[in-house]
DNA sequence: CGGGTGTCATACCGCCAAGGTATCGCCCGT
DNA sequence: ACGGGCGATACCTTGGCGGTATGACACCCG
């Protein structure tokens, strides 16, 4: 046995985390690609390869073991690390420099246009692609499809990132404007026990699909299936049949830039310190 | 063409990493137990896939692209959460949780057996295991081969990493007895111009091999061939024929405790805690 | 209770690609 | 001009990865 060997290819890692996120062997196979015998195979190699058990398989059912519960945490992390050595490589490659943000549809409080053309208007700035996502903005900054991203903490996690906050804001619950709290001029977190989840794109009701789309949850609160409480910076650009009404104990949320903590991008730099310069000066009108 | 593979063995990553970080494929091969061909044509082919030139090699010098050095710093992180993760997952399985410190030798102002004897009163308390390494505490727990480690901010890099500040220390220059300057009372750092380097551990002296051990660095001081600015708690620890002189002027140091900001374990966060609590106690005596 | 079905493991095979050896091509120092 | 050093190329061998077929076992059902 050679139990100095401390590495372990990508490949073995992605097919462990498939098998680890479906529980099934066969669904995990299809998901790669690849038939089922050698997924089983591979699993086993790593199991030996480590010296540790990573699934309890009977022959009816698939559950993570602790060890394995880790390698899927550690082996997720690690696959983004390589992910994101890579794409920053080719970006790196391709001599046209350029800036990727990641930001959600009307959930960047209406800075962005004015980030941009002061960003713009910088000395050396590089062009800025914005990419829209709801869900995994914080993700796509870690794996380097993203070079920075607007998040809503602490409703989104920001660890393994380095930060500048932007905005404080309150939070407003919204409603269709024929709901019974439709007409209150504030509320509290109590006063919304009962209604229907989610509470906010992300959110996964039981038994409902995941809303990736903030149109689809204002669709859910349109039809009285939801009740969304969100930064009140939206309260601009709601559907003329929904109102937001200010939910006084709700946790302040806070708007940040974030970006891989040990980027080096001149340009990336500059943005950020643009964007705080924008959001300092929005902040006292 | 598939560009949409947006992956890499860990095997390919440490063969560019073993090259970038020797400019010279013969001592790589050599350093990687494989041959030099072999080692050619796997660089050439991750130059294929990645559609980016890494290396500007002519036939008598290797030097790093710019896409290269990006691919260097991102690879050597990938790599490290690789290792991290099947270190990791192997501590998962075997069933005996304890907890890896790295230490400095001299370098815990003290503090470490007050925290350890605290932590080991706390319930719950699981077996700290004390690992002394002078020079890379800090990949160390970025690898996964420690939880933990006492570091020296800003002297070690943060990045990547949770912190808490123990204490915030002011520098001494570590002199020969009977230098000209060790019977002052304090210097400044423009006194110590012109004295031999290194600085302290770490630092390479050209042509000079790389200081490990503190015990090396106090004998180059004995002998007049170093001098060494560190923080004030080693004083106590001095040999007999060095004198340790505060430098007014030289930055404060704070030792911190430092772990994987994801971390997720319950035994790192209670000695976690309990080390901040020792060092906020042992600040006002 | 016996056949059917779903699931993971095993057996066996073919083939690709990783690694080895030998050699080339090129630049350099002398 | 020549030998030495270095990376690239040519060619071969083989380990291991992936595929198909099948086994072993548990559960469901009529």
């Amino acid at each position: 046995m050679t139990p100095g060997d401390d590495t372990v290819e990508t490949r073995e890692l992605t097919y462990f985390v498939a098998v680890a996120e479906e529980l099934h062997f066969g669904r995990a196979a299809r998901r790669l690609g690849i038939a089922q015998p050698p997924l089983s195979r591979a699993i086993q190699q790593l199991e030996r390869r480590l010296g540790v058990r990573l699934l309890d398989r009977d022959h009816r059912t698939v559950e993570l073991t602790e060890a394995g519960e880790t390698l899927l945490r550690e082996g997720q992390a690690a696959l983004a690390a390589v992910s994101a050595a890579v794409r920053r490589t080719r970006r790196a490659g391709r001599h046209a420099p350029s800036l990727v943000l990641a930001a959600k549809p009307g959930g960047d409080a209406d800075l962005l246009p004015e980030i941009l053309a002061a960003y713009a208007a910088t000395p050396g700035a590089v062009p800025v692609d914005i990419v829209f996502n709801a869900l995994e903005r914080g993700a796509m900054v870690r794996d380097g499809r993203a070079d920075a991203a607007l998040l809503h903490a602490p409703r989104e996690d920001l660890t393994g990132l380095a930060v500048e906050e932007l905005l404080v804001e309150s939070q407003v619950a919204v409603l269709p404007r024929g709901h019974r709290l439709a007409g209150r001029a504030e509320l509290s977190m109590a006063d919304l026990d009962g209604e229907p989840l989610p509470r906010w794109p992300g959110a996964v009701p039981e038994g409902s699909f995941r809303i990736a789309e903030s149109g689809q949850l204002m669709h859910l609160v349109a039809l009285g299936r939801a009740v969304a409480v969100v930064p009140q910076s939206i309260r601009g650009n709601l559907r003329h049949d929904l109102v937001g009404v200010p939910v006084t104990d709700a946790p302040p949320t806070t708007l940040v830039l974030a970006w891989p903590q040990d980027a080096r991008s001149r340009a990336l730099a500059a943005f950020v310190r643009t964007a705080a310069e924008v959001a300092r000066r929005a902040g006292r009108p």
